[in-house]
RNA sequence: CGCGGGGUGGAGCAGUUUGGAAGCUCGUCGGGCUCAUAACCCGAAGGUCGUAGGUUCAAAUCCUGCCCCCGCAA
């Protein structure tokens, strides 16, 4: 099978050195353009264009594919089958066309839930118990096209984004080549998506991280794993950002409060040799492991040796 | 040349502005107290203060180059 491959960042590299290896003909790796990272000011290429350079195949970085000037170029490469996957850029009707046996899609959840930009976070932070990965024919809209094939992965009680991240991004590479070779057979069997099951997440925003200390410790817990490593949740204490990486939900020891009364959310409720705990809207967290602004990650007992907190003390924005 | 924080015994920090005997919390080892302990008491070991050079009677501290770590921005 020739393939024009479409994707950019790491978990669509992950497909892509699947086919490679599967010996697949990729004819052409489609990825965005390369841009700043860094502290520097250091170009780096994404992960798609790394892998394709490695294996001697030819790349192509459009600002905008949906251009037509892209046309004649895709068109050369005399593709069977279009596979995308986060590439990061919406593909027009004659692209999804363009190859014999169209363009396929991997993406990270089980459709119709979660179509959009970040399914994977998202699944964390609301708490479901499993997601998976779903392959489709691409049509014309965001992640509506029929479902080829599908496969649950479960959520852990520990998983944060990154380590679902990974797990998904395997699971979609095996998956995808099983796909193409019923494809290839022409077996491939395509299910409709039940739309008025589906659901959509945007793009995960810094902003999403910052803590609300008035929602519910099993929230903010679950953000906290949703958003590791990458963007990752965080507040303030002391007028920096403190990110925080390790938390567990408990209830609120009666112990903790002055006279029965109702501490506020974001306050220090008391501090341990190994861990400190703070008020949420209901119930506390136990902080485990930490990042204040400039500094390492670490777990939250050596943090306390080299830093004084109190009880009392309110972490997050107003002061 | 994007902005900024940092590299000090095993860990996390203070000390650098105003050069002049290595500090704090913890860990480790030995001893004591205790029914017992992650508690308490006594004692000990352990540091080329990232690295190279400069200024100085004297540098963790001032100056210069380099390496490494991290936050923001992108």
């Amino acid at each position: 099978m020739k393939i024009i491959f479409m994707g950019t960042p790491e978990f669509s590299a992950a497909g892509l050195e699947a086919l490679i290896g599967a010996g697949h003909q990729v004819v052409l790796a489609v990825t965005q353009p390369d841009r700043q990272k860094g502290r520097g000011k250091a170009v780096q290429f994404p992960p798609v264009k790394e892998c394709a350079l490695a294996h001697d195949i030819p790349v192509i970085q459009p600002k905008r594919i949906r251009d037509e000037q892209w046309e004649g170029i895709l068109r050369e490469y005399d593709a069977d089958i279009g596979v995308v996957i986060a590439f990061g850029q919406i593909l027009p009707e004659w692209i999804l066309q363009l190859p014999r046996l169209g363009c396929i899609n991997v993406h990270a959840s089980l459709l119709p839930k979660y179509r959009g930009a970040a399914p994977i976070q998202q699944c964390i932070i609301d708490g479901e118990k499993k997601t998976g990965v779903t392959i489709i024919q691409m049509d014309a809209g965001i992640d509506t096209g029929d479902m080829i094939l599908k496969r649950e992965v479960p959520i852990e009680e520990d998983e944060t984004g990154g380590s679902l991240h990974d797990k998904l991004a395997s699971t979609g590479a095996s998956l995808l080549l099983e796909a193409i070779t019923l494809l290839e057979e022409g077996k491939a069997r395509f299910e409709k998506q039940e739309d008025e099951a589906a659901s959509y997440v945007g793009m995960m925003k810094k902003e999403m991280g910052n803590i609300d200390w008035s929602r519910d410790a099993v929230s903010i817990e679950r953000l906290i794993r949703g958003l590791s490593p990458w963007p990752s949740a965080y507040t303030q204490l002391g007028g920096k950002t403190l990110k925080l990486w390790q938390a567990e939900a408990l209830p609120v020891d009666s112990d903790l409060l002055t006279e029965g009364k109702k501490p506020v959310p974001g306050q220090i409720l008391s501090v341990t040799k190994q861990a400190f705990f703070v008020a949420c809207g209901e119930g506390m967290l136990k902080i485990k492991s930490l990042q204040l602004e400039g500094k390492k990650r670490m777990d939250a007992e050596a943090f306390l040796r080299g830093y004084t907190i109190a009880p009392g003390q309110k972490l997050g924005g107003g002061q």
